[in-house]
DNA sequence: CAATAGGTAACTATCATAGTTACATGAAGC
DNA sequence: GCTTCATGTAACTATGATAGTTACCTATTG
């Protein structure tokens, strides 16, 4: 895996299960489907479940499963629940007392990239999960493929 | 230093270097400027160079200066020239055949995101280092704040 | 030729994160 | 109740990116 780790992990999961049918998948499951480790799934889809994006259940039949119809989950929902951006913040170390040059770039460039994340969050407000499945369908019938219940592709 | 290393660098010198007045600076004045290393002052700035951003000479009387006006050198101009993007790319391990799932998920996502990017690469455009230099010019008369010629603050 | 200053390779230190191991907690089935 | 299964989580390791540093080269000026 390249960059955008959990974000990629958390999407590539959520086709999965909703594409499951509203029953429970594993960690393991969706870790082999993703080529990663469980406890990776487990820590990335966490915090998904901590947004009430997801429920998981314990013991025997137990697993991950939506915890809303895919199309009330938008991808801003999933990167807010993951604290991700998409957009480089522009921090500067606040631990020392910053001079005019950094004031006027952080407020210049800064200034920019809030309205640039705001124009993303509105984008992947429309996006929805459900919108992603949909759109996985298409493929696999365009491609005459059939999506197998556990994938072990790369990445 | 935080995040965004290597632009943050890249426009503080060139601000510094901007009110400098068309005499070059060494790299040790810049790095004293900002606090950091010589050495990664020629590697960030070097890359400048190489974008025809700035002009270096060697020996006596030496170092860096603007190559252009400062109205002539956009932000975007600068993140092109270092390599940056600031919206982050979501690229996928091209090593393993990828599935349906990921093929989606690249074009929805990475739709987005490619369209974002020319928004901001518009917006960062229409910002130039002049527009930077007068915005510290600014800031220093109102806070009657006599800017060193090489300051040692944070960062 | 000596002094200065950029160009660059090579190494170290730090930090973020993926992967892994180990174990605790909780739920279902016998 | 006990066993089994599955999540929850802490702790450690491996890897990769990057800032910092040292050392030495080349080029230019006096």
């Amino acid at each position: 895996m390249k960059r955008n780790g959990k974000l990629f992990v958390a999407l590539h999961a959520l086709v999965h299960l909703d594409r499951h049918g509203g029953r429970a998948m594993t960690s393991e499951a969706v870790a082999a489907c993703l080529s990663t480790h469980p406890v990776v799934v487990r820590r990335t889809l966490g915090e998904l479940r901590q947004g009430g994006i997801l429920q998981a259940t314990r013991g025997h039949g137990g697993g991950w499963s939506l915890a809303k119809p895919a199309d009330a989950i938008s991808l801003r929902d999933v990167c807010a629940a993951l604290g991700e951006s998409l957009v480089d913040p522009l921090q500067v170390d606040p631990e020392h007392p910053s001079c005019a040059v950094v004031g006027s770039l952080t407020d210049s460039l800064g200034g920019v990239l809030v309205e640039i994340q705001a124009l993303l969050d509105e984008r992947l407000g429309r996006i929805t999960l459900a919108d992603l499945s949909a759109d996985v369908t298409e493929r696999a019938g365009v491609a005459g493929y059939r999506l197998p219940e556990v994938t072990n592709h790369g990445l």
